[in-house]
DNA sequence: CATTTCAGCTTGTATTTACAAGTAAAATTA
DNA sequence: TAATTTTACTTGTAAATACAAGCTGAAATG
């Protein structure tokens, strides 16, 4: 056998199937996918189960649909993701993108008051803190401070994450997903350690996010603070 | 007979009734919706149409669903929810929010280059164009230019806008509901026109978003242009 | 009494079936 | 030929049904 027998969804099954048909090229943009009764021979399933994948697709903004006609591929976004659900790594592509640990991890108390409400289990538990900042084309453009509650994430602060996704190291060894979560965001000077990592003057116009995201884990959130030097890249998003 | 029996799918006037029962109060933070069998019999409706309303909602943030417990309901943003979907009068409320036309609505030629790239079809009819800014507690937050392609919008031009939401108009005078968008945003300094209409210095930071918004009318979307004074108020958004 | 098991609730996934509504092209009609 | 109607496709909405999976509290068990 090859690996374990897992149990996805065979809506989310050709869901994976059909974005990667569609971000190979398979499927150019402009291209009619195959109608949902094609879908579902193809793929053995019936209608419902086809139309959750579309939705899902259609969430996420890889395809639009119309009604008498089909679905038509959409063109992918060439700014960063980053407001959309999926980490900035897949947002931007690896290719350009280098992140560089400033701090952390390290296992320490949140920082009272918390930009978001905690629950007394979160505060108890005190929260694994990091430091980071993401290069694209080797000019930093996000400095992140990440938060994760400190609950059931063993050897956590041992592992690497230089160049890693925050994300897949979280869904690979932790089995935890991010499912979505919110975000307030406004425009601010720079100053003190954000002109240092962004590299840009005492007073510059950046983007400040604040995000709360929340995973498969019932009642486990992790918090991202984040500031972005927009000057040369857009952030997109859709919705 | 009262109005004009229009033909509102079942699933979006649940929704609508559930929306209204959360923001009205009936439901608060923390409470459960009936289960999705109760509302079933509540509406005279089955699963799957309850499932497609409760779909909307958790889209919406207005409620978070847990397999084996129910729905729960979410506490309401309290920033301004800007980046989903919903005019900006919906997002705050109409009681602190006014509008100011400052120009238009006028037909003239669209901007060369425009942002966003256009069709034929768009570029010949010209473009709605509107100039307003919407103040909330009497002090300016939003400076929004409208674009609209000038394609089946009888008498437009003349109608009245002060005050009145954009959405709400196209939506009951012309058939046109918002369906979702694009949107691209960075961090600026305001100068200019900006400072002028936003009350605030020249180099503040100021949010730049660009939004392309599609409606229900096939390859009919407009745009708008939005700057936005983020000092006492965030953007809020879910993803 | 403490623990385990189980029954009854919840939402999640999936099938099957049916018809409405929008689109486009073929067939018919003037 | 040109305009109209029909037909065959598409997606949209909706019902009825079934079972899986997760949660909770009551009943059975040690």
């Amino acid at each position: 056998m090859s690996g374990k027998k897992q149990n996805i969804p065979r809506y989310r099954q050709v869901y994976e199937i059909l974005r990667k048909h569609i971000t190979s090229g398979v499927y150019r943009e402009g291209d009619m996918l195959p109608s949902e009764n094609d879908l579902c021979q193809t793929n053995g399933i019936t209608r419902p189960t086809v139309r959750l994948a579309l939705d899902q697709l259609v969430k996420d903004g890889f395809i639009k649909k119309q009604q008498g006609k089909g679905s038509i591929v959409c063109a992918q976004p060439k700014g960063i993701g980053i407001l959309s659900v999926a980490g900035t790594t897949t947002a931007i592509g690896k290719e350009n993108l280098k992140t560089k640990i400033l701090e952390g991890p390290v296992i320490r108390k949140w920082d009272d008051p918390f930009v978001f409400p905690l629950s007394e289990v979160e505060k108890e538990s005190g929260c694994i803190y990091m430091e980071r900042v993401r290069l694209v084309n080797n000019k930093p453009l996000f400095y992140d401070i990440t938060f994760l509650p400190n609950i059931n994430l063993p050897r956590f602060t041992s592992r690497t994450f230089e160049n890693r996704s925050l994300f897949d190291i979280l869904r690979k060894s932790y089995q935890v997903k991010v499912t979505g979560g919110e975000q307030r965001l406004k425009a601010i000077p720079a100053k003190g350690k954000i002109c240092q990592h962004l590299d840009v003057k005492e007073g510059e116009p950046v983007l400040h996010l604040e995000r709360k995201i929340n995973t498969n884990r019932i009642d486990y959130s992790f918090y991202s603070t984040l500031f972005c030097n927009t000057t040369e890249h857009d952030l997109f998003g859709i919705f």
